[in-house]
DNA sequence: CGCGCGCTCGGG
DNA sequence: CCGAGCGCGCGA
């Protein structure tokens, strides 16, 4: 037979088929090593067919790399195949998203153990005083076949004396590491309350595909989700759950676990690539019927879905950074459809595009409009930071907050402080020449980071010495402008000298257990403030938080973004609801320059609604998405001679397709990206505002034929970030 | 004349 | 993607 193998390289030039002879029996879906060229490379079995074009004598042969199941399902190859249409990418690289990385390099495989069985006899030939071999003896006599480990652990050499003599025999075994064996047992399925009952009865029995289930924080979507899984488990089919970053919620991973035990495999980055590709395993086999893990869970090799859930869909953790740069909401869908099953995002605060299709009809929409217990949600103050600054204050804390966080600690109970930037403090600027401390492989300027007593480049991390004078002009008058979390922590401390205080930023969180060990110092009141940037909005339930200061909820809002609104009532919205989870109420001070905003205005009324209609009709008035699309090409490479050649192909090329098309243009220009270099790379970015999307085909295409050896061209929908 | 680098092309 | 093959420029 042979066989259609695309070749693991990324690359467009090895991006098509190459036949090769196979034995009769080699799966579709499966992985091969495939001799190319003067090496062997790894490929993924496209087809089987019978004959070729190609000529037979010239055709090398595969070799399989695993027998029984193919690695990859029909679904899988559809989809990567898609993909790599839709985006213009080599298929290898979309095949790839679909295998847990370790298995691609091969270096970790099934993790075997040898075991030792006993020999029975009725006279062992052993010298009386070996007492490792009597050892093993009487072990195994009592215990029976056991790991060698524990054999030689105990008595050493004994087991090797013994296989000698052919008295003990030892077998491989395939074990499963078991990232989970401390949670065990199924919990018991728990009753609905009417409004849940409701709202899972509406997602199943309405037709449509997506449904949008919208419920303020504290409202048990999470339950929502626990049962549409059960059921489908029940019917005997899988489930994807998604969420954003998984390592920050290690209470709902437990509630999985407790509740489906090993029915349940979690995918995320805190496991070993061992403990991943087992979990990948269980998966793929059947055994495990639930997938739980980030955005890239999507991609779990699960057969026969019943439902694909995606919690905190307005997350931008859903879309990917790097090449290709897909939804995962498109791809959701599409395996939503593929199974016939259904897609169920939810959220507290949709995202506006989301939330226009509910309302347009295309997406189903279930409200949960009240708090499980009935609990009021935390009550939200604005504290206007220019009446404060007018009146001499000029820390980086409130009349009113100082008041509540004083409150706060005197009650015993937990407050968090929210800052989006680490560091402490943003940039060093010479008063007397305007220089600006700037990474010298990135055009961005460089953050002190106290602690570690150096200059932090936060794009490529780079490290370099802090400064006492001015390289240009030598004076000592250096400002350290721009607060970060560092900067709170000390004042803090300050203020308040017996306060215990926390930092929880991605300093503070490196390596494996970090979030974990802050996160479970805090939730056991080691701690009285927590300080944090972005990552401590996220929904953790801290049963004591009685306080919540957002320092500067305007941050975001500033920013020549479309979303900057819309991601900071989001932000707002979630740090909120970190507040009075438990007995007593909570408490919100939000700290800002522009008391006025509207965003802010509807925020502090969890005004929802209120929020969408005022975003909505501005949406509409600019026509910015989702009336329009904004598409970022980005050109990056470290020769700057050869980046700039690859800009003007692709500015050409989308220059003929835009006096061609031009109805479907709203703007169109190229410029260089707002950083102009990261990492020794040169960007520039062509932008464009399309109506529909018709022709990002052709913009995929263009963009394509662009790529060079050296320069990047990667195409952003709707980018999150526009640096 | 030789080799070093950059470009093109092929790989099943 | 990566290596082989080849052309061209430069130095002894």
């Amino acid at each position: 037979m042979i066989a259609e193998v695309i070749v693991d390289i990324a690359s467009g030039e090895t991006d098509r088929i190459f036949d090769y002879l196979c034995d009769d029996d080699l799966p579709v879906g499966s992985r091969v090593r495939a001799p190319f060229g003067n090496k062997v490379l790894p490929g993924f079995v496209m087809n089987v067919k019978e004959r070729s074009s190609y000529p037979m004598e010239k055709m090398k042969k595969v070799l399989p790399c695993e027998d029984g199941l193919p690695a990859l399902t029909d679904e899988c190859l559809k989809l990567a195949n898609k993909m790599a249409d839709r985006y213009k990418v080599p298929k290898a690289l979309t095949l790839r998203l679909f295998l847990p990385a370790e298995m691609r390099t091969g270096k970790v495989r099934e993790l075997t153990r040898n075991y030792a069985t006993l020999v029975e006899l009725d006279d062992y030939q052993i010298a009386k005083n070996a007492k490792n071999q009597w050892g093993v003896v009487e072990y195994l006599q009592k215990n029976g076949k056991t790991d060698c480990a524990i054999l030689n652990r105990e008595f050493a050499g004994g087991v090797n004396a013994l296989l000698k003599k052919g008295y003990v025999t030892v077998t491989k075994e395939q074990i499963l590491r078991d990232p989970y064996k401390t949670v065990e047992g199924v919990m018991e399925e728990r009753t609905l309350t009417p409004d849940q009952a409701t709202a899972v009865a509406y997602i199943e029995k309405d037709d449509r595909t997506v449904q949008l289930l919208h419920g303020v924080t504290g409202s048990g979507k999470t339950e929502i989700y626990l049962n549409l899984i059960a059921k489908s488990l029940k019917a005997g089919k899988s489930s994807i759950f998604l969420v954003p970053e998984i390592s920050l919620t290690p209470q709902m991973l437990s509630q999985l676990r407790a509740r489906f035990g090993k029915n349940a495999a979690i995918l995320h980055s805190g496991l070993s690539a061992g403990e991943k590709f087992d979990e990948w395993w269980r998966l793929r086999s059947g055994e495990a019927k639930i997938a739980i893990g980030a955005r890239s869970a999507i991609f779990a090799p699960l057969e026969n879905l019943g439902v694909v859930i995606i919690d905190e869909e307005h997350d931008s953790s859903y879309f990917s950074e790097s090449s290709p740069r897909y939804s995962t909401f498109d791809i959701a869908r599409l395996r939503a459809k593929y199974n016939g099953c259904k897609l169920v995002l939810g959220s507290a605060t949709p995202s506006v595009e989301t939330y226009k299709k509910a309302q347009d009809g295309e997406f189903g929409l279930v409200r949960l409009t009240k708090r499980i217990n009935m609990r009021p949600l935390p009550e939200i103050t604005i504290a206007d930071m220019r009446r404060e600054v007018r009146r001499g204050n000029n820390s980086s804390f409130s009349v009113a907050l100082k008041e509540e966080l004083e409150k706060c600690l005197e009650s015993g109970n937990q407050a968090i402080l929210f800052l989006n930037r680490r560091g402490y403090s943003q940039s060093v600027i010479c008063k007397e020449c305007g220089y600006v401390a700037k990474c010298d492989a990135c055009d961005v300027s460089l953050t002190y980071h106290k602690d570690e007593k150096c200059l932090k480049c936060h794009y490529c991390g780079g490290r370099y010495e802090p400064l006492t004078a001015c390289p240009e002009c030598g004076s000592y008058k250096l400002s350290y402008t721009g607060t970060g979390t560092q900067r709170i922590v000390d004042e803090l401390k300050k203020l308040y000298p017996t306060a215990r205080i926390l930092r929880m930023d991605n300093d503070t969180t490196r390596g494996k257990e970090g979030h974990y060990k802050i996160l479970k110092e805090f939730g056991e009141k080691r701690a009285d403030i927590l300080v944090g940037t972005q990552m401590i909005a996220k929904g953790h339930d801290f049963p004591s938080v009685t306080l919540v200061g957002v320092l500067d909820a305007d941050m975001g809002l500033h920013f020549s973004d479309y979303r900057s609104g819309e991601r900071t009532f989001q932000l707002i919205t979630q740090v909120a609801g970190r507040s009075g989870r438990a007995q007593e109420k909570g408490k919100v001070v939000l700290q800002t320059f522009s008391p006025e905003n509207d965003v802010l205005r509807f925020a502090v009324t969890y005004d929802y609604e209120g929020f969408y209609r005022n975003e909505i009709s501005r949406r509409a008035a600019t026509v910015f998405p989702p009336f329009s699309k904004i598409v970022r090409v980005l050109v990056t490479g470290e020769d700057e001679k050869k980046t700039l050649e690859a800009l003007k192909t692709v500015y050409f090329g989308l220059k003929d397709l835009y006096s061609e098309k031009s109805e479907y243009f709203l703007f169109f220009d190229k410029m260089k990206a707002p950083i102009k270099r990261i990492e020794n790379k040169f960007r520039y970015q062509v932008l464009m505002r399309l109506l529909g999307g018709e022709i990002l085909p052709d913009v995929y295409e263009i963009c394509a034929e662009a790529r060079t050896r050296d320069v990047v061209v990667s195409v952003e929908e709707n980018p999150v970030n526009l640096s």
